[in-house]
DNA sequence: TGCATAAGTGAGAATGATTCTCAGTTGCCT
DNA sequence: AGGCAACTGAGAATCATTCTCACTTATGCA
């Protein structure tokens, strides 16, 4: 049951850096996730945190392995699975099969519009106004869950004619 | 590139019922795919307009094994992606793991409000109205792909209690 | 009609992201 | 300190979907 705010308006939010150059900050496992800390959890949120914009699992794996060469894959998907219960990473769509996720600190309810050329994330509005869920109501649905996913392509990569 | 059409309300448009009791069309598979018309083809466009709401592949394949017990999977995987580039077939989410398909004749652009419980599909509005693409291209973004997927209980599964 | 050919088919193998299993390991509470 | 549940790594398993390949068959053209 998602909040239902309208939020209008669409903002650059993160422009993409490549994630293995900075660690930008060091999350405590523990403002993520709950549960036991462990070392591999606080890497994996380090990791998420040190991306700029949207990744898979397998850029955060490449990215945590930098650290610790050893972490199991399953690993990283347990601790992905978890911050995103927890709220802390939220799912915003898929590349080529691979799930998407990204770190967003903007506690408002809003959806992403993901650049497609190199991962830039920019704020949408969600379309479940009250508008809408009346109209729902009206027919007798209740709405339970709502994902979307947009795609599209940043100023830079429109610049550099990126594909797709 | 999607039309890019306001259109508020939900309206509830398909009703379940059991695709294997009836088939209220017979399609040609000239009408929905290019290319040649083969009877498999035309068995699997009948079985996709038999379903009242939404449904997967597995469904799909089930009813129309009814017809053609022989029937391979991958054909009906390649009928269905081929309904869905024309237009005759869209994706409207999955259930457990399984994309959900679905035969929509309405032409407005909208997304789909599907019933967990039983399929039934209700139109929602598209969230991409102008002043949110206005929004993103005043960042310098270009939309060029979304997915909406929403999910609910319609009346019947709500009175029936039925679980998520 | 008869033919050429490309598109469609069926069977089963391959793919590949993700999840599961299992035998250690290790935080954390008492 | 001890107990135990949660976490880990390695690798196997899962399983929807796609691919391959040999075969069949629409369809357009001569």
């Amino acid at each position: 049951m998602h909040a239902t705010r309208v939020c209008r308006g669409v903002c650059v939010v993160k422009p993409m850096s490549h994630p293995t150059s900075q660690r930008p900050e060091s999350p405590d496992s523990a403002a993520y996730s709950p549960g036991r800390r462990s070392p591999q959890r606080a890497l994996v949120a380090q990791g998420a945190v040190a991306f700029d914009g949207a990744f898979t699992v397998d850029e955060l794996l490449s990215c945590v392995r930098e650290s610790d060469a050893k972490i199991g894959s399953a690993t990283v998907y347990r601790a992905v699975s978890a911050m995103v219960s927890h709220g802390f990473l939220e799912a915003v769509g898929e590349r080529d099969g691979h799930a998407l996720y990204l770190r967003c600190t903007d506690n408002e309810h809003h959806h992403h519009l993901v650049c497609t050329g190199c991962g830039t994330v920019a704020h949408a509005p969600c379309p479940l106004d009250d508008h809408a869920i009346e109209q729902a109501a009206a027919q007798g649905f209740v709405i339970t869950r709502h994902e979307v996913n947009i795609y599209g392509l940043c100023a830079q990569c429109l610049r550099r004619g990126d594909a797709q």
